[in-house]
DNA sequence: TTGTTATTGGATAAATATTGTCCTAAAATA
DNA sequence: TATTTTAGGACAATATTTATCCAATAACAA
């Protein structure tokens, strides 16, 4: 019941270079090297967020990454998911065939609903906003 | 980001002996068969159960397996962490040094509010609740 | 054009977690 | 004493996680 930690280096990746502000872009070894992340390792969170639209990459000399799109469009959830796949508390949440036995099974219930509520809150948080919160404090 | 299939079964095994009522017990086979596990790896589980005080077991002809609590007693929270471990959505939640960078870190927030709602919401759950909620559909 | 910088993708691998199985021992009862 | 049932240990197959390393590719600068 854990995200991994790729996830959670890429949502540090993410959040380093939302600091950047706009225009803001980093090699990957220089990100690597600010979080203490091993940088081989982050190069490939990194290739999966721009992937998936999250980050823009570019090679050569004054390459580098940068964020895809505005801070206030990438929120936590999308960037875990980036590099965890869906959030799933339970398996019969998303397929209520591996437990055919009870019918409206009250258990499962709870697994809805909180999984719901998880992904809200989640959705609900972006890094334009963690950066403001980080200025603030 | 999942509850493991061995909490799953945990539950079911409950829900299971908590559908039999006051008194109701059964051998973990028969559990086992009821509710499709394999019947040694249950063993196990169930094994983990009663050494949480969760249920109660007793050896030799007309042994079994029973609850060895009120069912309302019995929480959701209570009967996964059993066997999964404490609930923890990011290292950082029981950690904050792993990610020694930021302080008061605005991401960190996120999880340690949402873990609190997940939290809350399964201790909440209750398997007397579930029962009747199973019998009213 | 040539060298430098930086990402991309593939192969590999160690460590850990997950999901079991099997067997013997121990305990309780009939 | 024989049968039933849990307890506990050893073992193992598979998947996941967390990386590392290298060659290729692309972009840019000189």
């Amino acid at each position: 019941m854990q995200i991994t930690r790729q996830a959670d280096y890429a949502v540090r990746a993410v959040f380093y270079l939302a600091t950047l502000g706009p225009e803001g872009r980093a090699a990957t070894s220089k990100i690597a090297e600010e979080q203490q992340i091993p940088s081989s390792f982050l190069a490939k969170i990194i290739s999966q967020l721009s992937v998936t639209g999250i980050l823009h990459t570019s090679r050569g000399a004054r390459g580098g990454v940068s964020l895809a799109k505005d801070p206030q469009e990438i929120t936590l959830l999308e960037v875990v998911e980036a590099i965890d796949g869906p959030i799933i508390l339970n398996e019969c949440v998303v397929d209520e065939s591996v437990c055919g036995f009870i019918e409206n099974c009250p258990v499962r219930l709870v697994w809805v609903e909180a999984q719901k509520d998880l992904i809200n809150r989640l959705t609900a948080s972006n890094f334009a906003k963690f950066v403001k919160q980080s200025k603030d404090t």
